[in-house]
DNA sequence: GCAATTATCTTTACACTGTCAAGTTGAGTA
DNA sequence: TACTCAACTTGACAGTGTAAAGATAATTGC
């Protein structure tokens, strides 16, 4: 039962329990609410409906995804080859896509989204992503190189998706390793 | 007033005309139906509900997809560079992400799915892209130079979606042909 | 040619969805 | 004590997908 006090964030994590238990067809109004102890019209009165409901969720995910990029960066030593470092941050981007699929795909689906909380989260991700490609923007300007390394991970993000998790036959992610090292050269 | 005698093609087509006008919410078998002119339950004998008639529409979507990179890939003289060519194709591949955000995403949302015609098509696509890349594969395994490709392809077009189209300042694909190049080295 | 069958589509009904309006409850306040 | 107000419930409504049953026309079997 969750805590009385903090309904809004009872509904938001009802609702990542559900994407993660039961897939986006489950994220329903009605069911996060059953799920959060509460009738079906109380998320109302702390969201903006259930569009409201689906950005405060993204921007939670989003938070967990920061997190969990920011956590495989600094497992590594603080002197850390900046490849290695570069490429912790996007494999920790590849598996969180493939764990947590149906919140993946919510969150890039929220990221139009005009909200500032949701912004402000997405650009921090964005940044951790900035700051590992800094070491290699040699001569090149930086802005279309950084973009090119988060296509290529958001990429293979997206495409392998399509594999269960976990899968028998864990992904061949050299290949990622591989085209990530062609790209900063 | 659609043609009598191929309610599935034209059932097929609404649902391709209300996702481009309309969107991905205006997906609904009711309004596909009445777009149509027929009951909301006429599909039922058609396509297996709702799942099977958005299969159908990413499989046409996949058919118009594909038929838009050879006709790309094919408007280039017979011997041109083989990077230019790789590059019409990739880029026909954004555009038609940009052109037709909605399909696009139900497209590679229905990808997983079990169905023979589907699987076919979206396989003869990625042949296409497959066969750009087989003049840069020397030495290397040809599979993973791919799927980079692929992906990093596929990371622009998801990212790139969420600027209106047509955009009053088009997007920087030169960004695009510079990591297209260290790609393929 | 005629009856039986089958495919196509409509009508009806049901459970479920999001949203809105009105009512209830309970804590804080003048 | 009476008022206020926020939090939440209840009930209603239009819209959704699906299934069952009925109508209608084309096809088939003889």
């Amino acid at each position: 039962m969750p805590p009385r006090g903090d309904l809004p964030q009872s509904l938001i994590d009802a609702g990542l329990a559900l994407l993660d238990e039961e897939g986006s067809e489950a994220l329903t109004l009605r069911r996060i609410a059953a799920r959060a102890g509460v009738s079906h019209a109380a998320p109302a009165h702390h969201f903006n409906g259930l569009p409201g409901l689906r950005i405060a969720i993204a921007t939670k995910g989003f938070r967990s995804f920061l997190h969990e990029l920011t956590a495989a960066r600094d497992a590594l030593l603080p002197h850390a080859d900046p490849f290695q470092r570069l490429l912790a941050v996007n494999l920790a981007y590849i598996c969180f896509a493939r764990r947590r699929r149906a919140l993946f795909l919510l969150m890039f689906d929220q990221l139009p989204a005009q909200d500032d909380c949701l912004r402000r989260v997405s650009r921090a991700t964005y940044m951790v992503i900035q700051e590992g490609c800094t070491p290699f923007a040699r001569d090149r300007p930086a802005a279309p190189f950084e973009t090119a390394v988060w296509a290529l991970t958001h990429g293979f993000a997206a495409l392998n998706m399509d594999q269960p998790y976990p899968s028998d036959t864990p992904v061949n992610l050299s290949s990622y390793e591989d085209a990530l090292r062609l790209l900063v050269g």
